[in-house]
DNA sequence: ATGTATGCAAACCATTTGCAATGAC
DNA sequence: GTCATTGCAAATGGTTTGCATACAT
């Protein structure tokens, strides 16, 4: 299958092409954004973004980087996660390859799932009439070491109020 | 496949043990709140949650609503949607249905996915050491109405600035 | 030249927090 | 009776907005 690890190339046209499509200019600071996003690696916030782009000596204002931020999300470039409730986590898109999150809820730790097999399966859905960009699935659940606390206290919880079955 | 309409009594047996198992107090409000999440559907707000409960003659706190979406959350009752920016947009967990949205993300139109196959490939992960609750997948894309206006805006722009290829 | 995008700072509003009163245990 | 939970209202801070300036077209 397409396997390919995207360039930053191939990213700016098709972000080009979306401004093109939208009537939208192509600015130094857009550019920039897509650069940064493209070099983070894993999940990140806004300020995160911010503070990248000062690294690199591109600063750019919280107004023009929710905007673009917006913008790439419409472009299929960027995705933003369902964690957290005050600052929006954000990832990057990456096209070819479906992402899995495996996400505890209970510690909220949250693991990438590399199994080729729930990827391809994710894959294998094809909607009529709807031109797909990218696929993220969620798997929610507890992970072991919560399990093993919870089970713990609620040993301890029983011995305090015994209940008559078992 | 398990495939049952699962019932809001066993939606509040499995919270009553959550609540058990970590020490907390099984107070009228949770439960109030439970239910008012069991009856909406579709997705949600915690504003209308608010108004919902209101209408049930059952009024609840604003800080109240968010602690307890908090641990519905960990309880495996309530997702949170990576949809809008400013406000948090919910929606109850159906254990034995994975479900699976197609967003636009373009008009932010969202649709539900139907199909059991999607739906069967996704329930064929099983993570070893991890106890799966529910899944949720995204589709993320151009709906076709958007599709078009694009082309058409694009055609347009081809007129005006025609490229030398094609 | 024209009008959109940016920077800055103020405004907004969803979410969080603190404290006194209530009610679960 | 004890202490977590609630309600209320104020505080917080992520996100949005407005306007003058810069720059893509």
């Amino acid at each position: 299958m397409s396997e390919k690890p995207v360039t930053l190339a191939t990213l700016e046209q098709q972000f080009r092409e979306f401004l093109l499509a939208n009537e939208l200019r192509q600015t130094r600071e857009r550019f920039a954004i897509l650069r940064a996003v493209y070099e983070t690696k894993g999940t990140f916030t806004i300020e995160d973004l911010q503070e990248r782009l000062k690294e690199v000596k591109f600063p750019v204002s919280t107004g023009t980087l929710y905007n673009t931020a917006l913008l790439l999300v419409k472009a299929n470039l960027l995705v933003r996660h369902p964690f957290s409730s005050s600052t929006t986590v954000f990832e990057r898109v990456y096209p070819n390859q479906p992402r899995a999150y495996q996400v505890c809820n209970n510690c909220h730790r949250i693991t990438i799932i590399k199994g080729q097999d729930f990827n391809n399966a994710i894959q294998s859905y094809k909607p009529r009439q709807f031109t797909v960009s990218h696929r993220i699935s969620y798997v929610y659940g507890i992970c072991p070491k919560c399990l093993r606390e919870m089970r713990k206290k609620l040993k301890k919880l029983q011995a305090t109020h015994p209940t008559p079955e078992t």
